[in-house]
DNA sequence: TAAGTACCCTACCCTAAGGTAAGTACTTGT
DNA sequence: ACAAGTACTTACCTTAGGGTAGGGTACTTA
């Protein structure tokens, strides 16, 4: 590996763009392996606001990473669940929250 | 592992908080295992604005992820290195930059 | 009949993260 | 004499990420 610039395309410039908002993590490991439906998922992620979880979904499933299922049923039903690629960031996350752990944060 | 309930005090926000501005992979990034002067790894890293760099290191060296040694020399002379604790995060970011290889973003 | 559930949308607003640009101090090179 | 390099600081300004709050639909339950 030898990525030493730091330019406007290094990979992670560009991952971090798409995965570094404050919500994505936070989202992606909430769905983790489970189909949950929008409202589980929003009484999960205490402090999100219905514009930002609507809208970091939406986000997420335009660039893979989140599958979007909805029900024709009255009331509505919405079922979400990570894509391979979306699952594929768990064990990332898993070592971010670890670190916060062995660290105290 | 059960952390099913994001608050604000679930690790991931924490660790997120510290970890997840803009600038700070990218700084640990360049810094990585060598010993670097201010002025090249503002040059490594194309973009970065001189207050957000300095201000960055200063955040970084404060929560302890980045050793700083002045010199008192003229010109100055400044040196930083990652601590132990900054170079735990460094197959964090590697793995960041493989997912984003291998997703080609 | 009114309130509640479910899954959104939209308009407006605000703050803080980050960008711009100039200045400082001291020395070396031309 | 003047620019250039070194490691910063400071003041000011911009913008976009995100918060607030309301609306909407179609149904169910009290």
């Amino acid at each position: 590996m030898n990525i030493n610039i730091s330019d406007e395309s290094c990979p992670l410039r560009k991952t971090l763009e798409i995965i570094g908002g404050k919500w994505t993590m936070l989202i992606i490991f909430q769905i983790n392996e489970r189909t949950i439906r929008y409202g589980e998922l929003k009484r999960c992620i205490v402090g999100i606001s219905e514009k930002m979880l609507i809208s970091q979904l939406k986000f997420l499933c335009d660039k893979g990473f989140v599958h979007k299922k909805s029900f024709a049923e009255i009331p509505p039903k919405v079922e979400y669940t990570l894509t391979d690629m979306g699952k594929e960031l768990l064990p990332l996350i898993n070592q971010i929250i670890q670190f916060g752990i062995n660290h105290k944060f």
